[in-house]
DNA sequence: GCAATTATCTCGCTGAGCGAGAGAATAGTC
DNA sequence: GACTATTCTCTCGCTCAGCGAGATAATTGC
């Protein structure tokens, strides 16, 4: 095995860093960017984390209760239930009890969350889209693979 | 220009949202990171930005102060004074008159504030770099440009 | 010297989220 | 089919992060 020229052995652990630190860089702005559309439509961070997870379910077709939207959030009951009551209060979701199990209670997101939404993701998705077009798909397929990657130790460091 | 084979006119659009989406959990799985190291330490997740924050500043040799880490998590400043003397109460900081402009205050880190940024970062960073190196490295040239892309995306979608 | 400006802090308050536990419906056991 | 255990949600009382308004103190400019 032949010792690597100095600036392989350098970019071995600075690239990697450099990485990371753009991935911190990136999850402030982001973070940033929803903390500011949330103020600006009168939602706390939370409840926008809150009508990202009950869209997405939407579109899957999942059912969402208060206890899971709790659990996806890492609220307890209580919080839940306040974190819940708002976003009703505010005509984004509404209850509805669950006529098979009458102890659950589902929560159904209303047109105007997904305008909401559309509001917040529209734009910048757009954006991303056009951002990543000039990229080959080679390339984006390394980005994808990548992600998945750090996703996966992350998700695996959080388990621990 | 020749019209795109079916498949590739799917992925143009579906590749992208793909790489939205993964975005988007990767940024949940840190925050999620984030926030239960943060309660595992007795720090709210204000305080472990607010302590990232320094920690990357001391490193740059960067001086600051209340109201520039104020700014950066988007405080006002009676907000700001509570974290400060939340941090300092917790030992993780230091106030310290400027003795050049004396209404400024500079927060300094102590020793036992960089022990836990590495008990915070040092095992995800540690396995992120060792996912890293599986990637070639003209791929993590390309994951790196892509990152700062989408940065860049999202950086300046805040501005508005 | 005297405003105007800058940096930080104090005070009082609102409200998100927690712990404990109540209430209501369901599932399992005999 | 009553009876206990379990599951899901909500209520109550509380703590404390962060806000708005404004006080205090140091600096800069005229």
């Amino acid at each position: 095995m032949p010792s690597p020229r100095k600036d392989d052995r350098v970019s071995e652990v600075a690239e990697p860093m450099r990485l990371v630190h753009l991935l911190r860089g990136l999850t402030v702005e982001l973070d940033l960017f929803g903390a500011e559309f949330a103020a600006r439509n009168g939602l706390h961070p939370t409840d926008l984390r809150a009508l990202i997870h009950l869209l997405d379910a939407a579109r899957a077709g999942e059912v969402v209760t208060p206890g899971r939207l709790g659990e996806a959030l890492g609220l307890n009951s209580a919080g839940t239930t306040g974190l819940v009551d708002r976003l009703e209060r505010l005509g984004l979701i509404r209850r509805e009890r669950d006529p098979q199990d009458r102890r659950r209670v589902r929560l159904l997101v209303e047109e105007r969350a997904m305008e909401l939404g559309e509001g917040f993701f529209g734009g910048l998705i757009g954006d991303l889209v056009a951002a990543m077009r000039r990229f080959e798909p080679g390339e984006l397929d390394t980005a994808r693979r990548f992600l998945a990657a750090v996703t996966e130790v992350v998700s695996a460091a959080r388990e621990r």
